[in-house]
DNA sequence: ATACCTGTTTCCCG
DNA sequence: CCGGGAAACAGGTA
């Protein structure tokens, strides 16, 4: 369930690995989570090398290990990470595990649209370091909403959104609770959002990715009560505020679910 | 059997 | 060159 917080969290259960050396690396031949480089390359840099730190920025997350490695991971759509003890046993769905002598840290991803990066070198490496800024950061302010808006005029806001040029970590669930706290119809175009909603917008942008992160992010469980969150997931939904049913439709081509009377075109 | 899905990249169009 | 939208990627689940 891989969204700002979702990540944020699955990070942290490797956590236990930090410090520890890897014994041995297993790479599972068949997924695609390797597109972008060698499984050779993957089990020989990271075989006998430390874990040492982790970082998130959005949805992606950084690995470094002693000798200059670093490993970049993204969840996908399906992607997890686990622990398990050092006699666990991969499965088909494991994309990659790290085996160390206490524990077994585990990248599952069944659907494979995660994917895996490597780096060596002193410094992080500059698909990371040139990340957009975090929505979580005190200089992340309205003007980089503005622009995006002004930019990109004829998009429904509810694409812009999922635009992670702008808003790293946003993800469809994220979206939708975001429109449904600004009263913004999902299908509305960047150019008919006077800058008073605009405002409102920002505010409740903020205000999720922080809630987010207090909730989801700290425990893995869900956010808060009374959050769209908790029905937006299928049909038959009522919406928190006014009890009325809720939308669901394809916008910006991904499900949208929105709260018809509060959120008008 | 069929439809659906918490993400990103690529391709095509104007 | 750009902005915008659809398709593709793949497999588990309802």
């Amino acid at each position: 369930m891989p969204e700002l917080a979702e990540v944020a969290y699955a990070c942290r259960q490797w956590n236990p690995g930090i410090g520890k050396f890897v014994k041995e690396v297993y790479t599972n031949p068949n997924s695609r989570v390797f597109r972008d480089l060698s499984r050779e390359q993957v089990m020989s840099e990271l075989s006998g090398a430390k874990l040492t730190s982790s970082a998130t920025h959005g949805k992606q997350m950084l690995f470094k290990f002693s000798g200059n490695r670093w490993l970049g991971l993204h969840l996908g759509m399906t992607g997890s990470l686990h622990i398990e003890n050092s006699s666990y046993k991969h499965c088909k769905q494991d994309a990659l595990i790290l085996l160390q002598s206490k524990q077994t840290l585990i990248f599952r991803d069944p659907r494979q649209f995660g994917r895996l990066r490597l780096h060596t070198g002193k410094e992080a490496p500059s698909w990371w370091s040139e990340l957009p800024l975090s929505m979580l950061d005190s200089e992340f302010q309205s003007e980089i909403l503005d622009d995006a808006m002004k930019r990109h005029s004829k998009r429904p806001v509810k694409a812009l959104l999922l635009d992670q040029r702008y808003f790293q970590g946003m993800g469809n669930w994220m979206a939708d609770e975001v429109l449904w706290r600004a009263h913004i119809h999902p299908a509305q175009r960047c150019a008919g959002i006077s800058s008073a909603v605009r405002k409102k917008l920002f505010t409740q942008i903020k205000f999720v990715a922080n809630g987010a992160m207090n909730s989801v992010g700290k425990h893995g469980g869900d956010p808060p009560k009374g959050w769209l969150f908790h029905v937006r997931w299928k049909n038959g939904g009522f919406c928190p505020k006014t009890n009325v049913p809720l939308i669901r439709e394809e916008i910006g081509g991904r499900t949208s679910c929105w709260s018809p009377g509060l959120q008008k075109l």
